[in-house]
DNA sequence: GCATAATTCTGCGTGCACGCAAGTTTGCTG
DNA sequence: CAGCAAACTTGCGTGCACGCAGAATTATGC
């Protein structure tokens, strides 16, 4: 139903995307996030240099995207998800938070990798941005009620939460092997984000909700 | 006072940013955004090229600071301006207003060549970021007894929102020319501005005031 | 099945950002 | 004033993003 018309086109392109991101996530693991340089995740997935910058605008962003991957539709879908009748607040908190929760083992020595390089944190950080549009089109849905603009900043508000929360976490960790004695001084990753987007919950229940 | 020393030194350092700011600018203006390569600024200028990327990190980034110039420590200081009576989401949202109200003659038409590039746009729309440290700094001087990560999470949330109405902005106004009936179908910057930062009062005026 | 239109991949060239290692200027101190 | 240390400038080299135009691949009409 929702997948008209898979077409080889769309495959190919998929799985070009997909071979890319993995072999910039292999490699980078492996050789260190600056030994690696775009002509050898180019090469690692049998496409020319070119064709990754058709896919990727920056080193980066490959190997921030094998992380990444599908986190803006499930927000999206985390909050539709939300029973009805919670308030527009924590209908959104909480699928936020639900999105920095239990990250796979995998996932959490990728993200110790990514704390390693400043270029890499900076687009870490930046890929919050992409769940802005689908998040305001989960509100839309959930209020139709509300207004597009209203929607759009809030959105780009919890966007820029999550944003704040994800900094102070990388530098946290990565401040932490110096001083042996603490591990984690703002606390685990959920908390924090939790932490982030709560100030927020006013502005979301107050347009969720005109009448209350 | 606030000014300890100026010194030789950082006084020829502003002189070189102001400078390589200017004739940025100008030449944008004068050959349009795209013919203006960094070696010409920085010849304009009268330093090296590689000098300038010592002050700016981007080609356009020179141009826009142009327009820019000082508007997040002005933010800052109209928040800390405005009377300890009126709440707090009304200081920050007037401040932030404030700032995109009458822009100067010569400011607009700045704006409309930075409409035609869209990486001047994008660059243009970043710099809002640059507010959240100083909006942040000014928020916990008006209310010290929040917390310190409420205060970032708040000013992240109302430079999002600040860059949600200024991409609105920038998009009508580009579109506009094509239709000669309609000017600015969005209403005027200010305008747009006020409409997206209210959404978030509710949030301010609760960090603001806790006990209310 | 085949011709044709639409996409995608690729190589090439250009402009740019930035690390590095001198060379130069500034500020401080004896 | 001499001399020293820190900060700034500059040239060079490297890696990268992206526009452009041609080749290769896929979809579509007959």
């Amino acid at each position: 139903m929702t997948a008209e018309r898979p077409g080889l086109r769309e495959r190919k392109k998929q799985a070009t995307r997909e071979a890319l991101r993995t072999a910039a996530l292999r490699l980078a693991m492996e050789c260190g996030p600056d030994n690696v340089r775009v002509d050898d995740i180019a090469a690692a997935a049998g496409v020319s240099p070119r064709t990754y910058n058709n896919y990727f605008s920056s080193r980066e962003q490959a190997i921030v995207a094998a992380v990444t991957a599908e986190r803006a539709a499930q927000v999206a879908a985390a909050v539709a998800a939300r029973p009805a009748e919670v308030g527009l607040g924590d209908a959104v908190r909480d699928a936020v938070v639900g999105q920095y929760t239990d990250q796979g083992d995998h996932a959490r020595e990728a993200l110790l990798m990514i704390t390693t390089s400043p270029a890499l944190r900076a687009c870490y950080v930046d890929t919050v941005t992409a769940i802005e549009e689908p998040l305001a089109d989960a509100v839309i849905a959930r209020c139709p009620d509300i207004d597009p603009l209203t929607a759009q900043v809030l959105s780009a508000a919890v966007g820029a939460a999550a944003r704040v929360a994800l900094g102070q976490w990388l530098d946290a960790t990565r401040e932490a092997p110096s001083m042996p004695g603490f591990v984690v001084p703002s606390g685990s990753l959920p908390d924090l984000v939790r932490a982030a987007v709560t100030p927020l919950v006013p502005a979301l229940d107050a347009a969720g909700s005109p009448r209350a």
